[in-house]
This record gives C-alpha cells, sequence and structure tokens, in this order.
DNA sequence: GTCTTGTATGAGTATCTGCTCACATATTGC
DNA sequence: GCAATATGTGAGCAGATACTCATACAAGAC
C-alpha cells in the first residue's frame, strides 16, 4: 500500500489508483455536458414533459393541462429542453406543436425506469 | 380538433391527446423515483466519483485527491449516493472502500455518453 | 387596423443544493 | 487509557432553480 502526497498537498492512500483514474477520467467538457443532459432529467416537470412527448407532439396548453402547472412554468420548462436540443416545434397557426428531437431521450427513461424497477 | 375544458377549469385544445398521455403517464411516485434517480447523476462531483469507481474501488481522500474537492464534501456526495442505494463501503481499518452497487450506474452513464458524442 | 388566442419571456421570490467549517465518531497503535 | 488517522455529520451560506406574475410577441379572425 503506497502512500504518496498530491502536489496540491492532497493525501493520498492508493497514488496508483488515481494516477490510473486520472488517466481514465472523462473532460471536464464531458462531465459538464453530461451533468446538464442528466439534470434536465431531474426535474419532475421535465420529466412528465418528455415521457408525454415519447408518444405523441403536444402543443403547450395541453401540456399544462396534463401535467396541472401553469403554462407559464411549461413554456419555460419547454425553452429549456429546447436550448439542449431534446424538443423541437412546429408552429400551426398560433399553436406550437413540441416532439422530442433525440431517440435516446425515451432510452434513458427506459434505463432508469428499469434500474428503479428492479431496486425493489 | 375538440377544444375542451378540463374540471380544474384548465384550457385543453387536444382533449383526446391530454386524456390519451394521462393514461400513459408513469405514476407519481416513478416521476419521484425516476427524477432523484436523474438528479444523483446531474452534478458534476457525483458523476465524476461513480465514473470513477467504474473501475475499481476507492476510499474517501483517494477520491477527494482525484476530483480536487474537499474530502468533506466526498464524504457528503457519497452519503447521498449510499442512501440512493448507488455506492456501498467496506471498511479495511480505518479506511473506507467504496464501490458501485448497482450495474445500471454505468449503463446510464454510457448510454447519455453516447447522446453527447451523436449530437455533435 | 383591433381583438382574441396561444405562447414566450423578464423579474422577482421561495426553495433547494453543494460547498465549507467545526466538530463528532470509528479504528488502530501505543 | 491516549494520540493519530480516516471518515462522518450538522450548521450555515452562496449560488442555482422552478415557480408566479405581469407583460410582450405572433398569428389569425374580423
Amino acid at each position: 500500500m503506497e502512500t504518496g502526497q498530491d502536489s496540491c498537498g492532497c493525501r493520498i492512500i492508493h497514488l496508483e489508483k488515481v494516477v490510473d483514474a486520472r488517466l481514465k477520467a472523462l473532460s471536464a467538457a464531458e462531465i459538464e455536458g453530461l451533468s446538464q443532459v442528466f439534470k434536465a432529467f431531474g426535474d419532475p416537470s421535465r420529466l412528465r414533459i418528455l415521457h408525454a412527448l415519447r408518444e405523441e407532439e403536444m402543443c403547450v396548453c395541453d401540456i399544462s393541462a396534463l401535467l396541472e402547472i401553469s403554462e407559464s412554468a411549461v413554456s419555460h420548462q419547454l425553452r429549456l429542453l429546447r436550448t439542449m436540443r431534446m424538443v423541437a416545434n412546429r408552429r400551426e397557426g398560433t399553436v406550437l406543436y413540441y416532439r422530442l428531437l433525440d431517440q435516446h431521450v425515451t432510452e434513458l427513461i427506459d434505463l432508469a425506469l428499469l434500474h428503479l424497477r428492479e431496486e425493489k
């Protein structure tokens, strides 16, 4: 068991492991991107929106009625999901129809759901 | 295109879609559980911890050195991950070794990473 | 043009969250 | 017993966040 000292003065018990993990670590950009993606799924309202859109496109006020939260709140969340390129919209008159932009969204929810259900 | 009115007075443009989505919606408990899982992945520090543990178990101070954040901060995050049953530990003297408790953790990170890399 | 409908958006706010700091606990060696 | 090491934990705080409210914008009906 080799005990070492980092250049910054941190205590390290297993220098080998730390060096190894540092090599395999994801880049700062990837970590940032990943956590952004997961954060998007981490809010109940956004999760319900994304799950609702997996079957068919919906407009803001329908989503609002479905989730029983204000249209403004829905619109704010949709904007966030739009900038994250998870949803896109199409206009028909004054109505905007939102849809999922990425198949991975559904896959990620399904996988997490599997994880959750196997826990029990 | 049927326009309806919810019992709570919400505007609904496509009653059909809302009723349909309501049938397919996840339960409140499932939504809550899912968002908790995603929230756990939604923080850069926790994400880096989980990714570091995918290869081999590590102790608190090594993780602290790897991430360059305080041991206290690491310990707090590990507690959260422990209560979420994502990691477990094993004691060897005064040292606690943490490991992933669930294969899904790795799978979820990989899938999200795939999503992220295909975006470009 | 005006009015209505559907949505977007900025500001404000209460809550949540991830850290630091100080201290507590657990185990080993003496 | 006591000291040292490794980790855990509660309080407190700065920043993030998810909502509300008021208002602005876009498209259609007239």
